[in-house]
DNA sequence: CTGTTAGCGCCTTCAA
DNA sequence: TTGAAGGCGCTAACAG
């Protein structure tokens, strides 16, 4: 009928065929004469009709072609780390030719507390998707992933941990920063300081307590705690920033080295938190690496830093977000994907030296 | 039943009421006995319903409640410019509490001829989506625009240009540009260069054919050269870049300003142009703004310029963010949004003074 | 090769 | 306040 948009079914009479045949003429999943097709789509275009409407299509199927990405933070402060921004360009270039579509989900507000379910985002609950992906990790109880698994939804995790039914891409970021541990203390440094990522929720700054180490419970955290634990590093300080960000990374930067005895080299865990504490350095009038070296961890391109060039573990982030889109499409395939870890590697550059004695 | 996942169906059964009971027992959208919805939930609970399928849902509302986001440019170049991220960040953040999710349609390869509809993501045919958004703006024959409009999907349209059956969120750019120009050439200067935008498709860096210019389809480059116009100056020279990024700027500034007689200010259209029209003169040795006068557009916080501080019109993006969800929710509730027009503010810093004589 | 039939899961009249 | 019935638009069997 002429009133809203053309269905098959107008399409069909229109052109004086049955619905299945119309179907046909536009799925093309079946024998269909030429001449049948050629009617079907002039009748189609006469109509105005741009093709099968997705709606009926995923009930019918069962699928929407929709992956739900979970980001880390808000948009504003995700989007303003290159990593995550990587990843992502990674997985939607993998899961766009596979007819797969990035449905945006922001993560809860990373200053509340996670335990209340409530302030999930609705869209958790409610949007259609195929597939969850979870950029940054899940926590041990994590409200977020249990919303996903209770609707039935599959999850990929990055970054891990490993949980029970979710496939997980992470990288080997502990042996990388116990590679830049080693390294550093083969150098003749001994009193190395770190800053870390993001330790639990809600999120905090500053030198965290006893009890907040403990329930430590982010993988790329932990994992890199780990690193520097394996290498037989005992930071003499740990500052935790509340993201990865320039600016967290020059506070902690203060924190660290603005004191009676600083430390002759820190280890931050990304390299923009490093990128951070090397302008603290500057501006305390510290020599780098002379006075105090600093590395990071990823890998970026940070042509702003010239001239110095950041020592950091890089990561493949493109890839890491390739690896995603692979398993998702695995889950979607009704595969199990198994676990990917990719591999890292320590890239040494301006900012890292011996210790002055 | 016990295959696949329970629906409503199964619930209802299993709480002995109806089907038509059990929806309202979720939906709310009608009086029930507080008694029943307990039976209902109670069910629900014990066979791991996690509310109602969403894909049977929309087929039956005929609402995904999905909203599609075309995004200028790669992901990966898209991100990498805070001023898309900032609206995009704006658009979600008034999304969300509409239950309304964003999902990431990346436009066509910037390098490819437009006319081949071919090279369109087929998200854009196929996709569930109530509403599609354009946050850069659409050209005159839009092969994005027309698959969308033969679909039936509104459009909301960032930027321009204004087109028949398409909600428009612009920004007072041309009278910016204008403001700025007149600001200029108060304090003296004759020979002012201009660093565009895209003009059109394919993207092009360097200085633009007349015929190219003759093509200028794209509303932000098109307005702010108006503006020029508007305040009477005519640019000693224009440079396109490829994309609103600092290497394209600094590109753009060394072709501007490494010649015999280089113009005494830069106007470039985007910050981050600007940025790199800057870090260009610093490399030839100019100072700013003694030997050149540098502006930018966006009013973006660019720390790292550091100690300067770039003269430059301010757009309020996540306003403009929130103005185009405003415009979509407008739609959505069978509304015809008016154009919106958002202001701009001339902001100087310390890039630009008088011209030397 | 084409038509008939039967749902996918849900919501909303309408009637009881 | 609850139940029965129909249909949103599409596709996959199955017949013919």
């Amino acid at each position: 009928m002429s009133q809203g948009r053309p269905t098959l079914a107008d399409v069909a009479s229109a052109a004086g065929v049955s619905v299945s045949t119309a179907s046909l003429a536009f799925s093309g999943a079946g024998p269909i004469a030429t001449e049948t097709r050629a009617k079907v789509h002039e009748a189609a275009q006469r109509l105005g009709y741009a093709g099968p409407n997705p709606l009926g299509r995923s009930l019918r199927s069962g699928r929407s072609g929709i992956v739900g990405v979970v980001i880390g933070d808000q948009l504003r402060r995700s989007f303003r780390d290159p990593v995550s921004v990587q990843v992502l360009d990674g997985l939607v270039s993998t899961l766009g030719p596979l007819g797969l579509g990035v449905l945006l989900i922001p993560a809860l507000d990373p200053d509340r507390d996670p335990t209340e379910s409530a302030e999930l985002d609705p869209l958790l609950a409610s949007a259609p998707m195929d597939v969850a992906v979870l950029i940054w990790g899940a926590r041990r109880e994590d409200a977020t992933l249990e919303a996903l698994q209770r609707r039935g939804v599959p999850v990929v995790i990055g970054e891990g941990p490993e949980i029970e039914g979710a496939a997980v891409v992470g990288i080997a970021d502990q042996q990388g920063t116990a590679d830049l541990a080693r390294y550093l203390t083969g150098l003749g440094h001994t009193r190395i300081a770190t800053v870390t990522l993001p330790l639990c929720h809600p999120r905090q700054t500053g030198i965290p307590t006893p009890d907040r180490l403990a329930r430590l419970d982010w993988a790329p955290a932990r994992h890199r705690l780990q690193g520097l634990a394996d290498a037989g590093v005992e930071p003499t300080v740990i500052v935790e920033a509340s993201a990865s960000l320039v600016e967290d990374g020059r506070a902690a930067g203060h924190l660290v080295l603005d004191v009676p005895e600083p430390p002759t080299a820190v280890i931050a865990q990304s390299d923009l938190l490093a990128a951070g504490v090397l302008l603290a350095a500057r501006e305390l009038g510290l020599r780098v690496p002379e006075d105090v070296s600093v590395a990071g961890f990823d890998g970026l391109d940070l042509p702003w830093l010239s001239p110095d060039v950041l020592t950091t573990v890089a990561q493949p982030l493109s890839a890491k977000g390739e690896a995603i889109g692979h398993a998702v499409a695995q889950v979607l395939a009704g595969e199990v994907p198994p676990p990917v870890r990719l591999d890292v590697e320590l890239r040494v550059g301006t900012t890292t030296g011996p210790p002055r004695t």
